[in-house]
DNA sequence: GTCTTGTATCGAAATTCATCGATTCAAGGT
DNA sequence: ACCTTGAATCGATGAATTTCGATACAAGAC
């Protein structure tokens, strides 16, 4: 149960978004934890790939092999992105299968997205 | 030139974004960097408190205030933010102003939308 | 000039992070 | 049962990060 809820609080599709209104103390906290998840180079391509793979799916060892990194380093960044509640895992047989979440990014995109505030109030 | 430019419609896909082609070595560095920027709450609320002023300029002082952090914490997270290219800086006097540059927020959240590959060419 | 106030930079300490090799767990095949 | 292969966890290590107090810089007031 290491898998993190989808960012919690508020309901997807109706938050105020970053750059509307100052966040608060605890509000910065899990939308930060996503964003730290997408601060490094090897994570972000991982998620890329994931996330651009035709069946919507990949198995680890594609991953795995396709870094210049140990097989414990890329399972590492593949928990945080997990954790990060950007990717879920399903395990089939002796493989394993990531595939991405795409409520989280849809979820970052909005915040991250200036709502032009034009708003013609009736 | 950078006016608000409206969410509604199209976003104009240039980039291909982080989702639907895999990411490459390169290509990651600079993403990550300003992703790793956004991923600590206490810069992640500077960003907030700037991006979401009304006359889209905040004081130094102002941001300093409002954490319990000393001031050299605040201007450390500052740069770092600068850094990114999320904020840009501006001395008047004795003060220092803070701004939102939108370009950068507009660009994440554009790499982080799945284009709808409606493709609807007419 | 000196003084005061606002901001940035400079070390330094504590914590966190990325990475590895070794090991363990999971699932099939023999 | 045993062996093999794929993936996760453990423990350690070196690097990066967060935070602070002390200091330096910038600009106006005196």
């Amino acid at each position: 149960m290491d898998e993190a809820a989808p960012i919690s609080g508020t309901v997807a599709g109706c938050c105020p978004g970053l750059l509307t209104t100052p966040l608060g103390e605890e509000e910065a906290v899990e939308p930060a934890r996503v964003f730290k998840a997408l601060g490094d180079p090897v994570r972000l391509r991982l998620l890329s790939m994931i996330a651009s793979r035709a069946g919507g799916e990949v198995c680890v060892c594609d991953l795995t092999s396709a870094f210049e990194l140990s097989q414990p380093t890329i399972s590492h960044h593949l928990k945080l992105l997990r954790e990060a509640g950007l990717i879920a895992a399903e395990r089939r047989g002796t493989w394993v299968y990531y595939r991405l979440l795409p409520e989280t990014t849809d979820h970052l995109a909005q915040i991250l997205t200036r709502r032009t505030v034009t708003a013609a109030k009736a």
